[in-house]
DNA sequence: TTAAACTCTACTATTTTTATAGAATTTATA
DNA sequence: TATAAATTCTATAAAAATAGTAGAGTTTAA
């Protein structure tokens, strides 16, 4: 399941991407049109901004604006940057991978060639949505 | 990700799938063997017997067994049945639907469509995975 | 200089996860 | 029938993750 903060992240991305282009929206305002709480959004921007997602312009008249086309930014992005690995254990992951710490040897860990499955289709699906074809609907 | 809990519900369901027929295991043995503490093993096996996955003996001589096939056990049964909901979000949700408490009406939920599709793409490759196949690995 | 915005760090409360403890019950068999 | 060996059940506890809050600091426009 999806935490909140990514929930959160997907629909003030998807909030900043029905905006005109230029428009710069302030956290207030993203906050009150998607019911997130205002600090926590404050976070979460700023997470998004890190992960070069939206730009910000700070200061009086500032706020936050998408830094790529809404076709660029996808929900496994999204999902790595905040909830982390797609794989269903770290041992079959791609970006966040790991060891098993129970399994004798990787070779022998007897989930992970099935959840890499599970991972490659999950992976897909994922990067085939994106804030575009969410804004759309 | 998976809980620790699916995780050793599956390595104990593996466990049980590579003996014999008629083999009967008790909750020590499964747990040596897949490296679960065994106090925590027994809550799991109790809801694996509530779940129609294994049977039990009680008393002396007493332990688990399949009570279902190795193909007919999914990843997503026993997924759902530890982890629950196999969608992003309850409001996508085929067995653990929920409406969105933050979305004004429901076909306004902007996420909701494109995590279906999520869904539908998971769950297939999650009934692919079975006990049996893992088990051949 | 001031107001209005983002930035940053720390903290807190709640919930979920991961176990552990121990008594009760069941069953085989000596 | 007593005992040992197993499952069953409920309660509790410790740790980690999640969700959210607080407040001071910095930047910018006017």
């Amino acid at each position: 399941m999806l935490s909140q903060k990514t929930k959160y992240a997907l629909k003030a991305l998807l909030y900043l991407a029905e905006q005109d282009a230029n428009h710069i929206s302030k956290t207030i305002e993203i906050a009150e049109a998607a019911s997130i709480p205002k600090k926590f959004l404050e976070q979460i921007l700023l997470d998004l901004k890190r992960g070069h997602f939206v730009g910000s312009k700070q200061g009086k008249f500032g706020g936050y604006y998408l830094l790529k086309s809404g076709n660029d930014i996808t929900l496994a992005e999204i999902h790595r940057l905040f909830d982390g690995a797609i794989a269903l254990l770290p041992c079959a992951s791609l970006n966040f991978y790991e060891p098993c710490s129970d399994c004798k040897t990787e070779s022998e860990c007897s989930l992970r060639h099935g959840l890499m499955i599970i991972r490659d289709e999950t992976l897909k699906a994922m990067q085939g949505i994106t804030i575009a074809s969410l804004v759309k609907k």
